[in-house]
DNA sequence: GTCGTTCCGTCCTATCGCACAACAAATTCT
DNA sequence: AGAATTTGTTGTGCGATAGGACGGAACGAC
């Protein structure tokens, strides 16, 4: 998660200055607190430096000195005085667009949800509709907000393929949008201007789960969503796979039994039409219209059908593909498949046992996601927070204050 | 391929000279020769500085001083200098090991083969025979080295799954190996103990074709290999994809028609059970003998038989999947199938045009290799630069003098 | 052919960031 | 209670890049 992939660029010291202050908030961000000791071993650099740099932190108002806690002692010598984000600090907003529903929270720096709202939407509204309704959620989440605290951007997760060179949402299946600037629309229902990142759930997902999930300290995982339809996020070397457009996790139109059911994208076969939603609930005949709550409605189950069973095959089956593709070091299974799961994990471990290659195998484990339904919602704070750990003066030159009076206006 | 990767590490004064000297080298290395004027913009650094880091890297005998060409003026103004590649520069020794044949070459900076030599291999060969037969080319090789030259480290290219920690082979199906430490039984036949990096073929084909092949100045482009197996290395924003273990990109035992025929893995229709060498093998009827030889077959041929399109129709749908997951700018096809797609690119490009979702289709382009078929052997090469861009006075530090002398004695 | 323009290399100085050493402070261990 | 240990603070030094002044080398116009 380092933010630096410059291509060819030189390091001048102005860049020394802007990396560390951002890697040591990046850290802090990271842990909620930590001592300047823990500081300066996981950084490399030299007491004076780190304090110069936590005296920067707190002088822009984004952290602020804390004591250790009380049990956390570890050894002779004077305790480290510990560094933590402070209380106003800046915050974002985040959006999670699901297929019935949205979710915006406020969230702070250390992961913190401050405030959260939510709201149905309804699946064949347009985009605009959809943006007034994320508009009126985000004006009730910032009702709270302290005068000092200021707003940094928003990030919004959407369950479709997103552009990563300007953020339109190129095709969201399930709520049947093609090429719309979803982030133009939510900011001209706010009347605001300040930076929007848009991706991909899944993508952001796996995010989440890398930063502060199932998978810390974990450079190489895959976050396997399933929301309807079937999407994949991938961390390799600590970094997000993004893919030249943007769209790189496709993973529900892998082949997977070409004499198989159409799949909506034109093709036959594909893993989605296996372990997608509509085959889960037909595995379980579940109504159509509950298919959008079918982790809900899996929870309610205690014991798999055979058929279930054998989508829990297809899905460890098609895993495997994954694993053998990617070589994750950890799987994690979002959406419903965390209901699945539960139910039919010896399926799906047996699925993946059988079909992966020996040597990926041995180094994957499967697993549920840390943050619950939060992942997608989660990641899209960390994408908006992003800014800060890249130049953290910067980023908070161009945040803005006071929003709550901005809004109302 | 910038080095920096620094999982959460702060930077030092130290640190800066480094990366930028190690920096200006990579961009030296990448275009053979360069301007300073053009190392300024490309850097973003001062003249004055470039101008300290040439002198560095003049004084270390990497680099000399050179004209500009005649032909390339481009206005008024005094002329910029040129940085050049040292004629009795540091050089590497790159290997790659075919299913029936080794190539081993000497490489400077620059990517420039200085000696080349080759051998046969039998494929039933043991280890540390083929080893024996690597040191053999290596001598040759290293036959007429001027004496201030130093040897930074050999670089091998292996078809097979390569763990990355500590480079073992973990299985070569072709030769029949598993588990076997090549590296150490190459130095231990050359009685030397120099770094030695190895990593699967296609991994490196990848490497060389964005250093400087067919995709240069393109950060995301998957290398596909036909090479009796099938198999594909990824670069995914400029830096390789190498998984957890190293194994990415093992896309040959992709499910393809899970009634097809068994696969050597174990499982039935794998990818390569239809675009493997066996499997077009007997498309052509080409006997078993010739299959290592299969690019050599091909080529004999100028028209494709049914059977043979019906391959590349399987090439193309394999390809859909991959550019599904991974959505490359670019897709080379290295090994065979540079031969097979001069043949069938038209039902290749049918059939992934057919499979891929709109979004990452419209940006992908498929190329032959623009190094032609020494792909694998340049991107050993590069491995084993790259200590060099990472710290070109450390990588020297430990380089071997006098190589030719220790070899004979 | 000469002069002006333009761009570049070289030298010197300034600025900035981190490392280092010395000292003071706050705990733990004996 | 005192020694030992670890950390925060402060002042100094080193090193790397930036910036400006100067001279050199080519191009273009008159």
């Amino acid at each position: 998660m380092s933010p630096q992939r410059r291509s060819g660029l030189g390091t001048n010291q102005e860049a020394i200055r802007r990396h560390n202050l951002g890697t040591l908030l990046r850290h802090v961000h990271g842990a909620g607190q930590i001592s300047r000791a823990e500081l300066t071993t996981l950084m490399g650099l030299n007491r004076s430096t780190i304090a110069g740099l936590v005296g920067e932190l707190e002088s822009l108002g984004i952290s602020e000195r804390a004591t250790a806690p009380e049990g956390a002692r570890q050894g002779a010598g004077r305790p480290s005085a510990g560094v933590r984000i402070a209380q106003d600090g800046p915050y974002v907003i985040a959006v999670d667009l699901g297929v019935d529903r949205a979710v915006v929270a406020r969230v702070g720096l250390g992961g913190q949800v401050l405030q959260r709202a939510q709201a149905p939407v309804s699946s064949d509204g347009e985009a605009w509709q959809v943006g007034a309704a994320v508009a009126a959620l985000i004006r009730a989440v910032v009702e709270d907000v302290p005068g000092s605290s200021s707003l940094v951007g928003i990030g919004i997760s959407v369950p479709g393929l997103v552009r990563r060179s300007d953020g339109l949402v190129r095709l969201a299946p399930n709520l049947e949008w093609h090429d719309v600037s979803f982030g133009g629309i939510v900011l001209a229902a706010l009347g605001l201007d300040i930076p929007v990142s848009i991706a991909n759930d899944a993508d952001l997902g796996a995010l989440a789960e890398h930063t502060r999930g199932a998978g810390v300290g974990v450079d190489d995982l895959i976050y396997v969503s399933g929301n309807v339809g079937v999407g994949a996020g991938v961390i390799a070397g600590g970094h997000r796979l993004e893919g030249a457009g943007g769209y790189a996790g496709e993973v529900g139109h892998l082949r997977f039994n070409p004499d198989g059911r159409p799949c909506h994208c034109g093709n036959q076969g594909c893993w989605e039409t296996e372990v997608g939603a509509h085959a889960i609930a037909e595995a379980i005949q579940c109504p159509a219209a509950k298919v959008a709550q079918l982790d809900e409605v899996l929870d309610g189950f205690d014991q798999a059908s055979p058929e279930l069973r054998a989508t829990g095959t297809a899905l460890g089956q098609g895993l495997a593909s994954i694993v053998n593709s990617f070589n994750p070091q950890l799987v994690v299974l979002g959406g419903y498949f965390r209901s699945l799961y539960r139910l039919v994990s010896t399926e799906v471990n047996a699925g993946l046992a059988d079909r992966a290659l020996p040597a990926p195998l041995e180094s994957v484990t499967l697993a549920l996601p840390g943050l619950g339904a939060d992942s997608a919602l989660l990641g899209a704070a960390e994408i908006a927070l992003e800014p800060l750990f890249v130049d953290p003066v910067a980023a908070l030159g161009t945040a803005l204050d006071d929003v709550q009076a901005r809004l109302a206006g």
